[in-house]
DNA sequence: TAGATTGTTAATCGATTAACAATC
DNA sequence: TAGATTGTTAATCGATTAACAATC
């Protein structure tokens, strides 16, 4: 059973593992200080994050870099095996496709779905795409259990829909829309346009 | 000179916009309810947040849709011309590239760069893809707003020290790394695998 | 008027930060 | 020991929410 963090903290701890995993080879340990300046946060609050993990730290010397790997992982789920499956294989679709970056973290695609009949056949990162109807089938005998959506704005609300039905709980949401989902499904949205809108209100 | 707005409040206003401008012509006003039931907030939270912009609500009615898209509009800027550079031509910025999504909402691409000589001359959207290496020379000729940094991991750290060198002052990083950048400059993250590791969290 | 809905007050909640005793 | 750094306390800050008087 394991204790809820702050989703701050949750929101946050992808950034350290990403700046622990580019430490030279060489560096054994790391302390609040240095996590906070490589990550642009707060010593206090770097502490604060590692604390909900556990008291690992040594005083006086920081984290060891191998153990606060470990236990960031853990704490993420990140060794529990996720299978993943992308709607809408254009331009976005094809790069997440291609992204290398989910192997190491615990995903893994295995589905890529499209309703254009030129693209269905083709393969992208060694997985074929096929035709958004057979989602259903498939679903069946391959456990999903991320979504991510990466149609037009238009299709969206219907594929949010179908992934909810074939069992899938959390999905990630490329598309330009707001969506509507069951609110036991857990929904992330990535929105070009609204991060330019928040830049942009910053800049005036 | 404009009022700050809490950043949270920021944060939800272009998913407000999302949601009205999804309204059938004929609606004239909408509540805090609905409009809450459509961004999947609180009507409460709502209201906050609309009255930051000032007092354009009518009791017993709601707010009028016209004015409420002008007013959000008018707190985010968008009426400003925010013209854009995208660094990085894969498939990740080619669909930036071809986003029509930008217009209506101040930002105009102005500027597609490269570092792949096989990519240089391609059109898309209408725009040219030069080399990174004319990205100051353009810079001094039309003003770049914002950069959009959509390269490999590995590049991302000296684009955007590059981008910042010829006066772009927002950043928007779509490179899975963690920029340092002068702390004037206003940078935003987008990251799938972050996404997908908070997702996870949550799901264990 | 009666019903609906805003704008805001006040309470609550959660996140951040500085500071420092504990301790390596 | 002396210096460094953690883990946590307590204060502060900012965001959320329910509730309701104001008012259309």
């Amino acid at each position: 059973m394991k204790s809820d963090l702050p989703s701050a903290t949750v929101e946050r701890l992808p950034r350290y593992l990403r700046c622990i995993e580019r430490l030279p080879e060489a560096q054994q340990t790391i302390s609040s200080g240095e996590l906070a300046r490589l990550s642009n946060l707060k010593a206090a609050g770097v502490r604060r994050d590692l604390s909900y993990l556990g008291t690992f730290g040594i005083r006086g010397v920081g984290y060891r870099v191998k153990e606060l790997n470990d236990q960031i992982r853990h704490a993420l789920g990140l060794t529990a095996d996720r299978p993943v499956a992308v709607v809408g294989i254009g331009n976005l679709g094809s790069a997440l496709a291609n992204y290398t970056g989910f192997g190491n973290r615990g995903f893994r695609i295995v589905g890529l779905y499209d309703a254009d009949p030129s693209k269905i056949g083709t393969s992208l990162g060694g997985v074929e795409v096929r035709h958004i109807s057979r989602l259903p089938d498939d679903a069946r005998t391959t456990r999903i259990s991320v979504g991510i959506i990466a149609t037009p704005a238009g299709a969206a609300q219907q594929v949010a829909a179908m992934l909810v039905d074939v069992g899938v709980r959390s999905i990630l949401n490329f598309a330009p829309t707001v969506l509507q989902v069951p609110e036991d499904i857990h929904l992330r949205q990535v929105d070009v346009a609204t991060e330019l809108q928040i830049l942009g209100y910053y800049m005036s």
